[in-house]
DNA sequence: CCATCTTTGTGCACGCGTTCACAAAGACAT
DNA sequence: ATGTCTTTGTGAACGCGTGCACAAAGATGG
């Protein structure tokens, strides 16, 4: 879910595959506990295996940051680490603002995986003036007032959004107009965009209905494959009768 | 087209592909918002934008789920909100439990969007005993010993785990072993789960290094560009003087 | 009843991502 | 040195997802 790619089409090296990038972090994640135990190689087959991952889907990902391996021996895990974090531009510092400090917003300031990567929580922004002043995470929080200036002043790109759906559009545009290039959604909306502007989401709500999908799916098959054996576990959660929510609307 | 289902061997939901389904819930809320503004009919470009996506894929999606649109006129909200209801298995109650109640688990426990979509949360669980009987978002949490007993005595078969990294694999097992079949996991470790469950991850860490990726891969596209013209805005934030956690292993 | 207009449903082609399978590269022992 | 053994790096095939472009289907008006 890359951004428009209207740009040159990656004329060289710079080609790193948007499946890719998305399994960079994961690959750091494992060879950082590798160097925490001071493990000074790692194959790919390990390597694989720890991050959840086939091998050679591992080893073409790597190759093309490049040949970082050393054959009948493996990757250097501290190179390596820090060729990815490299990549992945954890080298140098992102300050980041979090709008709307509610229960996820404040859960998100206390995240320790921000700073642990080279993510630095520069500001917290709420539009309850109640909220001024008040420190979550150890950060006094500002008015939405303070917002272009503090992003101006603190150099931020990044930015996430924690607020109600209904002001993440607003509260989106004006992040862009000082500034930021690179968003973070929380708001369980679509939000609109320039070109040129990275948004990801992260939709509570979607991936519970994704798994309520193959959790139907997989009981419609338990069911039909097993009809005359139910399991014994179930209780009364296949019970239709709670089915308040009905149609209404008849099919044409 | 016209010659009935002769075409698709697999008539149901055998066929969906998974990208489809990822959709669903978009397309579910985009129509939800016009079904409560009462809007009778819409056409798949209407639809499309609202949700974010090209209309053609709209239209392929739904092609899945069956003919549901009228030629010239649109789709009807009402009809294709409970179709894919129905498709996601939201017309049916699913008990949930949150395990890891901290400033996560919190926050999840109070979001709304669980409740509006057919998700219940059926219980907190934490394994600190002092959390044992206080309520949060008015549900008393209980302990992790209770665990099992929860899920058989609710039947539920979602899981969220918003533990931390190290205690999460254990939470997991546990979950699965008591019957849980699908797993939305917040803590930033992969899970080990055996064939037919399902987990879907959240991580904040890795989308964040995800957006860093892009956000470096533009400022030096940017610098490239315009090597001879900086950008007046840029305050300090490209200086690679702060590069201090240089690699400290060189290349082989 | 026919003509026209709108919008769906989909055949098709293309590109990305995944996986297999293996040759090449290097380590290590003799 | 030379041979063997391990593991990388990648060519090639395959499958999935996307988007175009258009014919078919139905509404609508005369």
């Amino acid at each position: 879910m890359a951004t428009g790619r209207t740009h040159r089409p990656a004329t060289r090296s710079r080609g790193i595959p948007e499946a890719t990038v998305a399994r960079l972090p994961l690959y750091l994640r494992a060879l950082t506990a590798l160097s925490e135990r001071s493990v000074p190689t790692v194959s790919s087959e390990e390597l694989a295996a720890a991050a959840g991952v086939n091998s050679a889907k591992l080893r073409k990902d790597f190759s093309y940051l490049g040949s970082y391996g050393t054959r009948g021996v493996g990757y250097d895990v501290e190179y390596l680490v820090y060729q990815i974090s490299r990549e992945l531009g954890l080298t140098q510092d992102w300050p980041v603002v979090i709008v709307g400090i509610g229960n996820l917003g404040a859960a998100l300031a206390n995240y320790g995986g921000f700073a642990s990567r080279g993510f630095r929580v520069a500001a917290l922004i709420d539009a309850d003036p109640g909220m001024a002043g008040k420190p979550v995470a150890g950060i006094p929080v500002q008015h939405t007032d303070e917002l272009e200036k503090i992003i101006q002043d603190n150099g931020v790109s990044i930015g996430v959004i924690a607020t109600p759906a209904g002001a993440a559009q607003q509260v989106c545009d004006r992040l862009v107009a000082a500034g930021v290039t690179s968003i973070l959604n929380f708001a369980p909306t679509v939000l609109n965009v320039p070109e040129g502007v990275d948004v990801r989401k992260v939709d509570l709500s979607i991936e519970l209905q994704i798994l309520a999908f193959h959790e139907q799916r997989k009981a419609g098959e338990e069911a039909a494959a097993e009809a005359a054996v139910p399991a014994a576990a179930r209780k009364e959660s296949t019970d239709q009768g709670p089915d308040g929510d009905v149609p209404a609307v008849m099919p044409a």
